[in-house]
DNA sequence: ATTCATAATTATGAATGCAGTCCTGACTTA
DNA sequence: TAAGTCAGGACTGCATTCATAATTATGAAT
């Protein structure tokens, strides 16, 4: 548990807190499965305290519920949850890209078609074009400035990778995908915001439908 | 630390946390302040276990900032801070007025309206309006249904009272406020969703635009 | 008198200990 | 054989203890 002595040393409950996500995501525990406290205190090397409030962090993120006198479990997302968390998240992200393209600065812009660029660059690389495509959409929420809409989307695109049919991009709508981010683009250039809402606000209707349907998921 | 045997009894950390609102809401935990661990386990009468849980969860909903190994503090909020988390209260709660106004059936539509005129027989009690006006908010977020709507809105009117000016309505906009209420009623019985989302949008810029004016507050 | 060094105190962070509850499974009884 | 009961073990939740970092206070030196 030794970990190097960065600038802004983090709690060690808040390091755990990141292991335990890392777990869940890479599906180590699994959606509804028991979280075994001694077992994740010997991974780790720690005691329960630290461990127990990093699962209570994570309770309160909705990435694990708590049953009293029962322990506690990694959440498991009904679909409708799925579709309430994406909706919101269409909702918050496109009202950033209007607020975006009124309020950014060139620079700002420059660094967004930066990124835009990097993605289309990674088209064919599903992990990096799944990563880089993350780093467009939370680059977008910093650059537009709120810190809650930032906290929010954060924490829905969480609990959204809880769900097996997030992999809203990884097949097939790869070229779909990036021509919505293109045509974004164009938006923000154009200070468009109506334009950018709307676009931005099609990617995610798009996405979800993408994974509605089994056929364009399905390789 | 007695509590009614009720059915679905909450864990103890959960009634600290609770408890830690309370006193934080109430002032006696003022925002910039240290949370004095020992003192609090002596006034709740529990040890300090379940009230650094608490702290945790506060801390992760945002009322309580916590600085490795110098403790916790009541978050303060910039007016920064205040405005951005507004006009997110703006956004989410506009859009779930107009997803009402396409989806209520008609008793949830009379539940709002019965709430509705509770509200207006209370304009003249100050703070039994302004838990009327909150029930009435809430209860539109939990008839539209999406809880993570509902959990954030929950959270950002939370933070929003550690701000003094969270006073929005307790100062001469209450006519305003009723009025601006009974334009929301009429165009959800008209099942207009975008009226509904534009008034209740109103609704909210009237509120900032008083609470930053000094003179609409100070009467 | 002011500043620096060091000792003492205090508070945080983490580990350990303990009691109560829940689950499991064997054994009893109808 | 099936249902019920009770004993044992396991785990959670909270309290307590321990270690270490930070702060304050004390004293010395410039």
């Amino acid at each position: 548990m030794t970990h190097p002595p960065s600038l802004a040393p983090r709690a060690l409950y808040q390091e755990v807190a990141e292991l335990l996500r890392q777990r869940i995501f890479s599906r180590e525990l699994e959606p509804g499965s028991w979280i075994d406290e001694l077992k994740l205190c010997a991974d780790f090397g720690i005691s329960r305290t630290p461990l127990r409030e990093a699962i209570k962090v994570l309770a309160t993120e909705g990435l694990i519920t708590m049953k009293v006198r029962r322990g506690a479990y990694v959440t498991e997302m009904s679909s409708r949850d799925v579709q309430e968390a994406y909706g919101l998240l269409a909702l918050l992200e496109s009202d950033a890209a209007a607020q975006v393209a009124l309020a950014a600065d060139d620079k700002q812009l420059l660094e967004l078609q930066q990124l835009h660029e990097a993605l289309e660059a990674l088209a064919d690389v599903r992990d990096a074009f799944f990563a880089a495509n993350e780093r467009f959409h939370i680059r977008l929420l910093e650059i537009e400035g709120n810190r809650w809409r930032l906290q929010f989307v954060t924490d829905l695109r969480r609990v959204m990778k809880l769900n097996r049919h997030h992999s809203l991009f990884k097949q097939g709508r790869v070229a779909e995908s990036l021509a919505e981010h293109r045509a974004l683009m164009t938006a923000l250039h154009q200070r468009d915001a109506a334009a950018a809402a709307a676009c931005w606000r099609a990617h995610f209707e798009n996405g979800l439908a993408a994974a509605a349907d089994p056929g364009a998921t399905a390789g």
